[in-house]
DNA sequence: AACCAGGAGACAT
DNA sequence: ATGTCTCATGGT
């Protein structure tokens, strides 16, 4: 089985080249404190991110789903003008008055409810704070059993809000997989094969995945090949 | 004016 | 397990 290592230097191959061709994107992009820096800047490793980031990182996660990032930004601005990027103030807020600030973020009524369930399941399991401490599997399995987190909002809030060494699988990376002869028919073979091929790093998988989005948001995707 | 963004859930087959 | 439908904005 020779086939699985020359798949493995493939996706190495595509790292480097994805870091070539855009360097770091810094990624998570945060809009309060400290200083609006992403969560992984240019060059570094990452920093630590407080619980209140990891919050707006959970909220903005869920406001970005088929949506671009801009729209997703507009509606966590309405939100923090409401004071409900807040725990305690999300989880008692008006399910309509929070659709209304979020319209930008599609299927906004679905969103603020789901938004406002996710805020009381994460009160409920002890905030931010309590979570940290639980192993990466365990704290996937139980964002998974929430309502509006799938594979890849879960996986996105345990890279860039946890800090976690977890690849994140969008369509995008699919499609690029398929254009490259990998394998791109289930989630986990996809993130099976780069968590094998890349030295486990948060801040690397975190921006490999915004590389592989930055490819196709700027159109280059089209011409890519390796 | 159609097309599609940093998806997920419910339900059918 | 896999496919189809809803959800219902804003920029190009």
């Amino acid at each position: 089985m020779k086939n699985i290592e020359r798949k493995k230097q493939k996706v190495i191959r595509l790292n480097q080249l994805l870091f070539q061709k855009y360097g770091g994107q810094g990624w998570w992009p945060t809009t309060r404190e400290p200083g609006k820096q992403p969560v992984y800047y240019p060059g570094k490793e990452g920093r630590r991110v407080s619980d209140i980031e990891a919050f707006e990182i959970i909220v903005g996660s869920i406001l970005t789903q088929n949506n671009t990032w801009s729209n997703a930004e507009k509606a966590i601005i309405n939100l923090s003008a409401l004071n409900l990027l807040d725990i305690r103030h999300m989880m008692k807020a008006d399910p309509q008055t929070m659709a209304l600030a979020i319209v930008s973020a599609r299927y906004y009524n679905q969103k603020s409810i789901r938004l406002i369930e996710i805020a009381k399941n994460l009160h409920k399991a002890g905030g931010i704070k309590t979570l940290r401490k639980l192993p990466t599997e365990e704290l996937r399995k139980i964002l998974l059993a929430w309502t509006g987190i799938g594979k890849e909002t879960a996986d996105s809030i345990l890279c860039y809000a946890f800090s976690r060494e977890i690849f994140v699988v969008d369509a995008y990376t699919r499609r690029l997989f398929q254009s490259l002869n990998l394998p791109c028919s289930s989630y986990e073979e996809i993130q099976n094969l780069v968590h094998c091929s890349i030295k486990p790093s948060a801040a690397e998988y975190g921006d490999l995945h915004a590389r592989i989005v930055k490819l196709y948001a700027a159109g280059d995707a089209k011409t890519f090949s390796m």
